[in-house]
DNA sequence: GCGTTATGAATGAAAG
DNA sequence: CTTTCATTCATAACGC
């Protein structure tokens, strides 16, 4: 069971309340701006990233994988869907190329480094890597800095107001949704960190294939 | 309600300006319920604990204890989520932008009068014209003529021809990501959010370099 | 209040 | 490199 984070169905505050509730206080529902919200949600795809990482890092230096590979492959997987479940037929073609999360951060950090220099010989370096995590073509990897580089170029005329500099154009970026085997277990240890939270173990999902049940 | 992540550190909270903004009613909120926060903290109080297990086993099979037993004290890099810059005015509209009838109009008229390509020039002067009748932005703009000209094309090759099974043009769609996989687009859109920790991989907090090929 | 539909936004790829 | 196209994702608006 997945929780995905657009969750539309309880929606049963509406704005007006919002207003009101930072007036009065008192109603059921929190208010977050967007802002805080994106926060949220690239908070929980750094997590996804990071454990990602970790599990890599983990079959790298042990020999005792207890780990599926990747849980981005669960996770925010990125297969294709068409090709995944394509029974017997001809798997069409992936027409474009999506980003693992792991190829994505591997991305924006060599992005970020500014070495990333386009150059030909570089690519292809990182091409190597990147299929490490995925499939990926040196055409791909072009296009992608090409167009990360345009578009963080053309990202001024948002908001003329700004409450001063920022991350500039090296930000960060993740995708991937969360997943989440929420169910038994407690960690208490780890309630002050976010809230009161409810049951959130994971041992089993160390020990299964199925990340997500 | 603060959704801090981790204490320490980052600690650039300004509860007070969270405050603030939902007084100044910039109605760029949204209302969360109870579940949805709910569905929120557990997901990231997984992954928190599910990067932490993940470095203790780890730890506990390799002799290369490279973190700390804890990510949620590295986390620094989990900034708070209610930093980010809220202040009332900066960044208005974050998400879907709704074209009032009026700026509908008009744009219906430019796109009309065969403009063609609205090059960056006009497309500025549009907006200016279009932010007398409500909020725009130009990034909004130039969305709507690139979405109505791929739309209005894909409109054409419709033939009538349809046979059956034709009818699933874009219900499906919203189906076929039925649970995780899903992905999320935007990144560059949240280049303007404040982000402590830019990065956010660990290779350079481990020196993995070496491991990952 | 839940499922669709329409459409704003993001982004890989390609053209210029 | 810059601009444009095509595809896809996410959600406001709408119908039941």
């Amino acid at each position: 069971m997945c929780l995905k984070l657009t969750e539309r169905g309880e929606d049963k505050v509406v704005k007006e309340e919002m207003e009101q509730e930072s007036l009065n206080g008192t109603f059921d529902g929190r208010v977050m701006t967007e802002e805080q919200m994106e926060t949220l949600r690239k908070q929980i795809a750094i997590y996804a990233v990071l454990c990602d990482q970790l599990v890599f890092l983990h079959n790298s230096l042990s020999s005792v994988p207890l780990l599926s590979s990747g849980l981005s492959s669960m996770g925010g997987g990125y297969f294709d869907p068409m090709v995944a479940s394509s029974s017997a037929q001809g798997m069409s073609t992936r027409h474009r190329w999506t980003p693992t999360s792991m190829q994505l951060q591997i991305l924006e950090n060599i992005y970020k480094e500014g070495s990333g220099t386009p150059n030909p010989r570089r690519i292809k370096e990182i091409t190597m890597e990147l299929s490490e995590h995925g499939e990926i073509t040196e055409k791909s990897v072009y296009n992608w800095f090409q167009n990360r580089r345009a578009r963080s170029k053309r990202k001024q005329p948002q908001t003329t107001t700004i409450t001063s500099g920022q991350a500039d154009d090296a930000a960060v970026t993740t995708e991937e949704r969360g997943s989440c085997g929420g169910d038994s277990g407690g960690f208490e240890s780890y309630e002050h960190i976010l809230f009161p939270s409810p049951d959130l173990g994971i041992e089993h999902l160390l020990n299964t294939d199925k990340f997500i049940d």
